[in-house]
DNA sequence: AGCACGCCGACT
DNA sequence: GTCGGCGTGCTC
């Protein structure tokens, strides 16, 4: 009987198409085959394999590709993906397949440099010191003889053309070298060393180091969890397996990497989206071999093809950048538990403040719960303390309260750096005419122009749209009663340049100008101490340590509150928690002052209390009350057009199917239905269910039911803790 | 993802 | 009369 194999192809396929097996070809599961598709051909994967009675008229496979086969744990994690986020398979599999980049440039060749014993014929100050360096005649990298020598690759290169350096051809780049899990490190605190054995457990084989657990690794600001998870990375490498470290992209910063390196003597492979080509395609050679031991990188290190993968760390867990928005909806965290499982080794998943549905899980015992109660080396953590912006009035204009700025008047006569917290970018959240009460608002979205004094714009935070500031009222005529309307950092910029005009300020905002890099020098600035107040959005709640920060000033902790999304207080309450915590990781111990209007709201008194178990007792239970995730689920249809106007229309004709069964609740368009998310507008359906439901089928059956998307529309389905905007 | 097929506008 | 725009549909 002809041997029939189905092949999934990495195209936005929902099935496996069906081959012939020609006689002598011998196949297995997993295995990259080529296979004609219409006119051309094809990669694909093995997925099923069996004996058919008919199918001679099938196509044949190809052949066979010369690649290391799609691992029994990848397929799995392929399948269930697809399934639980309600992609099709094909899409799935392209994630775990991504083929070698053509257009990807070549790695241009390294050239080593040594000695060709022949002196130079004109010898000069800078030469002879390279000749000094390169006088054991080994062979060097140019830029690291230049550096070697304190001169420039020019001498280097003059040498070569000289005569009297000889080139060779280097082996590429290793991708990483070995880490060593017993380079000498600094000692543990008790309570790390503590939370790490719980991690490891004294487990005498790796099989029994809670294999498919998952662990909640939960320690607040500055307590050392990544030391501790270290610890767990290290005793999976002395066992001979392979470590993921995920972190969100924005995270993996040269800090953390030699963080890394202080632990295990060498930075880690790395693994995101800025590594390309031949680096990318040796880096998944090397991980598929098992040779690379550790990597730390962004969520699509996921599907790496690990050959022997004992330990997933998933840092900063609760990180909405874990949720890819586009093309297959996933989120990483979840996925990494579902790898976990199909391999078999425990998931780690680490941060200060953890999302609620992870705190449920290390509840009810899903998740093994492990906590670092206090700062590393016995540091206190910052007092926090309210301001009642109802008794403290600022003066008016102003938006700092009197005690807030008696508090950075000290900070600064202490020598020490302040910072305050606003999250609002720009200059005016809205700009208001006097003469007429007209409010200038987005054409495209509901929501109000915020003003850019530096770029002399009104714009949109929504969707990008920007007008220039007029001089007149466009809708009165009247000159001079365009009123700015509450704060933005730019503004409270204005205020304490005012009031401490002799001070280094910085204002730090993702429109920071000169972009990423600048950004990230002006970071380091602020950390070797070198500004006195720091005025900043949610950028400086993450990532970056300010050693000389002592002084945290939020100075309004009720945005966000009001929101309308259902997650509003878990992340008002996870960037207020983090933001105040950044203060006194030095030597010096810290301080946060909290301006708000409602500092009995629950979550500004959580945070007050310092208490952050009360946070999540309280918000578990309103969530619990209110049917909201993790008690039920939220899934989204996410219409997406070029035009407005079309993703808008879609979206109204497939809400007016929607039809719910039982336990079912179209929430409709929320407030702000529409998006503008990477130049196409995105209307979000979003559906609530209660436990139990299979909001797959509906969601499937419900789009089955609407209209056919048309053109370049597109309907995403978004199945998650996280689908909500 | 490609690639063909098809149905409407401005060109040799 | 055709060249070509891209919207639509199919590929075992």
């Amino acid at each position: 009987m002809p041997v029939v194999a189905d092949i999934l192809i990495p195209l936005a396929l929902d099935t496996a198409y069906s081959y012939a097996v020609p006689a002598g070809l011998d196949l297995a599961e997993g295995d990259i085959v080529q296979v004609p598709l219409g006119p051309r051909e094809t990669i694909g994967v093995v997925w099923g394999l069996d004996e058919r009675a008919s199918g001679g008229n099938l196509r044949p496979v190809t052949g066979r590709v010369e690649a290391p086969p799609l691992s029994d744990a990848l397929r799995k994690l392929v399948d269930w993906l697809a399934r639980y986020t309600l992609a099709p398979k094909g899409s799935a599999l392209a994630m775990a397949l991504r083929l070698p980049d053509e257009t990807a440039r070549n790695e241009a060749p390294r050239i080593g440099v040594r000695t060709s014993g022949k002196p130079p014929a004109r010898q000069t100050a800078a030469r002879s010191k390279v000749m000094a360096a390169a006088a054991d005649g080994a062979v060097r990298g140019k830029s690291a003889l230049a550096k070697e020598a304190g001169v420039s690759l020019s001498v280097v290169d003059g040498l070569i053309d000289d005569g009297a350096l000889e080139t060779v051809a280097l082996m590429p780049e290793p991708v990483a070298l070995p880490p060593d899990p017993d380079h000498p490190r600094v000692p543990l605190s008790d309570a790390q060393a503590d939370a790490a054995h719980a991690l490891i457990g004294n487990a005498p084989s790796p099989t029994e180091v809670a294999a498919g657990e998952t662990i909640l690794l939960e320690g607040v600001t500055g307590s050392g969890k990544t030391e501790v998870y270290f610890e767990a990375v290290a005793e999976c490498v002395r066992r001979g397996r392979q470590a993921l470290v995920l972190m969100p992209e924005i995270a993996l910063t040269a800090q953390f990497l030699d963080r890394f390196a202080g632990r295990f003597g060498v930075r880690p492979a790395t693994w995101h989206s800025g590594v390309g080509g031949k680096r990318r395609e040796r880096l998944r050679a090397g991980v598929a071999a098992g040779e690379v031991s550790v990597v730390v990188g962004a969520r699509s290190a996921l599907f790496l093809p690990f050959r022997n993968l004992g330990l997933i760390v998933v840092d900063e867990e609760h990180e909405t950048a874990y949720k890819q928005e586009d093309g297959v909806h996933y989120h990483a965290r979840d996925m990494a538990v579902v790898r976990g499982k199909i391999e078999g080794c425990p998931v780690v998943l680490a941060s200060a403040t953890p999302s609620i549905e992870s705190r449920v899980n290390a509840q009810s015992g899903r998740y093994r719960h492990v906590a670092l109660p206090g700062r590393f080396g016995g540091r206190p953590l910052p007092d926090i303390a309210a301001i009642d912006m109802r008794l403290d009035k600022p003066e008016r204009g102003r938006f700092l309260s009197p005690p807030m700025v008696n508090a950075v008047k000290a900070t600064l006569a202490a020598g020490d750096q302040a910072l305050l917290f606003l999250n609002r970018r720009g200059y005016a959240p809205l700009t208001l005419c006097r003469a007429c009460g007209h409010r200038y608002q987005c054409r495209n979205c509901s929501t109000w122009l915020v003003e850019h004094r530096f770029r002399r714009a009104l714009v949109c935070h929504q969707c990008g749209y920007a007008e220039r500031k007029p001089e007149a009222c466009t809708e009165c005529g009247a000159f001079d009663h365009l009123t700015p309307c509450g704060p933005g950092v730019e503004r409270i910029a204005e205020e304490v340049t005012a009031l401490f005009p002799e001070q280094r300020i910085v204002v730090l905002s993702s429109d920071f100008p000169g972009g990423a890099e600048r950004l990230r020098q002006e970071l380091e600035t602020v950390a070797a101490g070198d500004c006195d107040i720091v005025i900043g959005t949610q950028l400086v709640a993450k990532g970056h340590n300010f050693p000389h920060l002592t002084l945290v000033g939020v100075l309004d902790a009720d945005i966000g509150l009001t929101s309308g999304d259902p997650r509003a207080a878990e992340r008002t309450f996870q960037l207020l928690q983090q933001v105040t915590g950044r203060a006194g990781r030095g030597e010096r111990p810290g301080r946060a002052l909290v301006q708000t209007y409602q500092p009995e709201h629950p979550v500004i008194a959580a945070l007050l209390s310092g208490d952050a178990d009360r946070f999540y007792e309280e918000e578990i239970w309103a969530r619990e009350a209110a049917g909201l995730p993790p008690f039920g689920r939220l899934a989204a249809l996410i219409v997406s057009a070029e035009e407005r106007e079309k993703a808008e229309a879609h979206g109204q004709a497939l809400a007016r199917v929607a039809d719910p069964p039982a336990g079912v609740s179209v929430l409709g368009p929320a407030e702000a239905p529409l998006a503008l998310v990477r130049g196409r507008w995105r209307f979000r359906l979003l559906v609530k269910t209660e436990r139990g439901i299979d909001v797959q089928s509906y969601l499937r059956d419900w789009l089955a039911r609407g209209p056919k998307p048309r053109g370049n529309l597109k309907v995403a389905i978004d199945v998650d803790p996280q689908s909500f905007l």
